[in-house]
DNA sequence: TAAGGAACAAACAAAATAGTAAGTATGAAA
DNA sequence: TTTCATACTTACTATTTTGTTTGTTCCTTA
């Protein structure tokens, strides 16, 4: 799945300072362009399920969306939940680590949601 | 300076979601590798000079620490101070809305160091 | 007159992330 | 027996971000 470079510059820059850092952590987490969304759709709605994430991030790739949604469980930040069934019912929440993201969310949309009116 | 491809899907969805949601509109100021550093080191020193940063930035190459100061003081979350000096001396420092972070940084500092540690 | 420091700039190259299009598995319903 | 729906894979391509190297400017001091 991943594809690094072990010795890249920007591989190593990345493990250095996510070990030495915690802002930089955090931010390796949750980074990117799709990873919050899919937290705070979560954060809202509970649980959803792969079509519903899907139809939620507009514009988003299936490719990507499965790939983000593996990182997001690697991580420990969501669940996969999988109903034996046909045809197949997988359904995500996120995990108590994940909530624990709420308030960073929060306050994350409130700054944007301030700050974006300015430009409008 | 900018080279994003006006109509890429890849741009247009951030465009869509930078002007929808305000978590995308945040972190598309203070995403990718080296931006919230630069932000909490500023936050933390009050100003700094160029080099002052590049030495605390473990890593960085100077195309893209000049590069991402240019970006934020573009996005007006730094400030930059020009000495009429030789050799010169140039100075950086947070804006009111660069000051406005504040919250969040420490919110997702906390939030690492704590997760860090469960891993070491 | 040559070297030196600070803060970049420019040309190029590598790496990482994102997107496209087509295909797979499963069993039930038509 | 073919179609259908869901949740993905896979192979490939494009875009974006990051890094490397060398060079510039301007006055100052040796």
């Amino acid at each position: 799945m991943k594809l690094r470079k072990e010795n890249s510059t920007n591989n190593i820059n990345e493990i250095y300072w996510k070990e030495n850092c915690g802002i930089a952590f955090t931010l390796s987490l949750i980074g990117g362009r799709w990873k919050i969304n899919i937290l705070s759709y979560l954060l809202a709605e509970k649980k959803l399920r792969y079509n519903e994430l899907k139809s939620r991030l507009t514009g988003i790739s299936e490719r990507i969306l499965v790939l983000k949604l593996k990182e997001l469980e690697q991580d420990d930040l969501i669940k996969r939940i999988v109903h034996a069934q046909v045809p197949p019912k997988v359904e995500y929440e996120l995990t108590e680590l994940g909530q624990s993201f709420k308030e960073i969310l929060i306050l994350m949309d409130q700054w944007g949601e301030t700050n974006l009116k300015k430009l409008f």
